[in-house]
DNA sequence: CATCTGTATTAATTAGTATAATACAGTTAG
DNA sequence: CTAACTGTATTATACTAATTAATACAGATG
C-alpha cells in the first residue's frame, strides 16, 4: 500500500504526508473515516511510531485530518479544511513548474491535455463511489 | 538579486539551483552567457564557496550549465539540454499538484488561466529581448 | 480491568549541510 | 613569464535534522 523509500533524501514522515494526502485526494480514504493507528501503521511499515506520529501531527497542522486522543485519527471534511493557504501555495508551485515546462518547449495544448486526464481520473473514482453506495 | 533564506529547511545550495533555473527560464541569463564565478558569487552572498560549487555541480549534472576549468561556468543551449528526463519528472509533479488543486475545488478554467498568464509573461520577456538586439 | 488509542519526553545514532583552510591545474591579460 | 583569475578537490570541524529506542501518561472501550 505504501511504497516508501528509506534511502530517499526526502524524510520518511514527509513521504507519508504526501502519500496520505494523495489517498485523500483520490478518495481512497474518505471524510470522517478512521485512519490506521500510529502503532499499527508503524508495525506494518516496520518504522518507528514516532515517525508516524510526526506525519500525523503535520497532517493535522495542515488541516487534512483531526485526532481524538484515546480514539484515533480521522480525515476531515473538505468543507472544513482551510483551503486558502494551500491553494495559494499550490498555485506558486504550479507556476514554477509551468515556467519550466514551457521553457522546455512543452506546448500549452499538451499541458491542458494533462489537466483533462487528471480530471477524468477523478471523475472515474467518483463514479465508482456512487456505484458502491 | 538572490534572496536566500539561510534558516529555511531547504538547503542553500538547493535554493541556489532553483533560483538559477528560474533565471534561465525567464531569460535573465541566456545561452552561453558566463555565470558569476564560484568565489565571486560566494563573497557577494557571504556564503562558503563550497556551497556555490555544490549548486553549480548539481546544475551541471542536471544539464542546465557547463563548466570549463580555468574559464568559467556557462548556460547551456536549450537544444543541448537533455529535456526528456526533466519533462517527465515535471509532468509527475504537475499531476500531483493538479490532483490537489482539483480536490480543493479549483476549476479547470482557473488553472488554464494561470497557464495563459505564465505564457504571456514569457512572451513579454522574449519581446524585450528582441527589442534590445 | 485489560487493551486499545493519541501524545510527550529523553537519549543516542546517523546523515546531511555548511564552514574553513588549503591545494592544484588550466586560462588569460599585462 | 607572472600575477590573478577560473573550476575543482580534499580534509576536518561544527551544527542541525531525521530516525530509532525506550518509556510514560491519560482518555476510550469492550
Amino acid at each position: 500500500m505504501f511504497d516508501l523509500d528509506l534511502k530517499s533524501r526526502i524524510p520518511i514522515y514527509e513521504q507519508l504526508v504526501e502519500h496520505i494526502k494523495e489517498m485523500i485526494f483520490q478518495g481512497v480514504i474518505q471524510a470522517d473515516e478512521k485512519m490506521p493507528s500510529v502503532r499499527q501503521l508503524a508495525s506494518e511499515l516496520t518504522i518507528n511510531p514516532n515517525t508516524i506520529q510526526k506525519a500525523y501531527r503535520e497532517l493535522e497542522q495542515l488541516g487534512y485530518i483531526y485526532s481524538l486522543p484515546g480514539k484515533g485519527s480521522y480525515v476531515k471534511e473538505v468543507s472544513e479544511m482551510k483551503t486558502e493557504v494551500h491553494v495559494s501555495a499550490l498555485k506558486e508551485d504550479l507556476i514554477s513548474i509551468l515556467k519550466e515546462l514551457l521553457f522546455l518547449n512543452v506546448s500549452k495544448d499538451e499541458i491542458v491535455g494533462i489537466i483533462d486526464a487528471v480530471e477524468d481520473e477523478i471523475e472515474e473514482v467518483n463514479v465508482d463511489e456512487n456505484r458502491s453506495e
